[in-house]
DNA sequence: TTCGGAAGAG
DNA sequence: CTCTTCCGAA
């Protein structure tokens, strides 16, 4: 156990929980892993855009807007990674669509082949202290956080080394004390890339290799840290966001089973 | 182009 | 469940 300063701490006793600030449900999940399901497509745009890949996708102009450059590149991209061969730009964009609902992705109407990823608005919601964090971003793009086992803002080694590594969801240096932040981030240090500032040209400095996503779920799996996860502790952040509706969270068709 | 229903695969 | 496939509608 690389992380024992955490397991024994129940995470639903601490008042932290509560009322702090939460990743979106999504972003939880852990990306592509040996034993686990297959990729997932937001994982898969993560990390093209992380890497900065061939010219198919892109970072957009507002922070977590993406624009697919070349559709059907993409789709070729995904469908091979997926070892679907027929897949083409029309499939791939129903899947973003299914993603609307469950709140990962929206549209950016008016702007063709655009999408944005629901970061901003979902974090800090709950933090009322914290309304306005993208001055803060544009300004210290490098306050990013390890993903450290710590406590009370006291980063712990794991494996005789703090990982660094962009985050790209979350505003540590928005909250007052990282103490709940910093747990959360420990067990699902999720994703490599990082969304641009608005305006900025730091993209470059934001990026990670594609190493990193497996570097950091090898070295900091959920069971170890002990980070709550939704399946495992029943934690619905969508109660957290902002109220969505049962009608809304997802594939409302497939199926009368909406009491999940 | 974009949307979302319907059915089906794994 | 997460898409994939197909398709009519706007």
């Amino acid at each position: 156990m690389q992380c024992s300063c955490t397991s024994s701490v129940s995470p639903l006793s601490s008042p932290y929980w509560s009322r702090t600030v939460l990743f979106p449900d999504w972003a939880y999940k852990p990306a592509w892993s040996p034993g686990s399901r297959q990729v997932q497509l937001w994982h898969f745009l993560l990390e093209l855009l992380g890497r900065g890949e061939g010219g198919a996708i892109g970072w957009g102009s507002e922070w977590g807007e993406f624009v697919i450059q070349d559709p059907e590149t993409l789709a070729r991209l995904w469908g091979e990674r997926k070892g679907k061969p027929h897949m083409n730009y029309d499939k791939l964009s129903r899947a973003l669509r299914y993603y609307y609902n469950k709140r990962i992705l929206h549209k950016t109407k008016g702007k063709r082949f655009t999408y944005k990823f629901n970061f901003s608005k979902l974090i800090l919601v709950n933090y009322p202290g914290f309304p306005m964090c993208h001055q803060v971003i544009s300004k210290s793009p490098h306050v990013f956080l390890s993903p450290v086992c710590c406590s009370q803002g006291r980063t712990i080694k794991q494996n005789n080394t703090v990982q660094p590594m962009a985050h790209p969801f979350l505003h540590p240096y928005c909250l007052p004390k990282p103490i709940p932040f910093v747990r959360a981030l420990q067990g699902h240090a999720p994703l490599v890339s990082a969304p641009p500032p608005p305006g900025a040209h730091l993209m470059r400095e934001l990026r990670l290799p594609l190493g990193a996503a497996a570097t950091v779920h090898s070295d900091f799996p959920s069971a170890v840290c002990g980070w709550p996860t939704k399946s495992t502790l029943g934690w619905d952040l969508r109660n957290f966001v902002g109220g969505v509706k049962e009608s809304e969270t997802g594939y409302k068709s497939l199926g009368r089973r909406v009491e999940k």
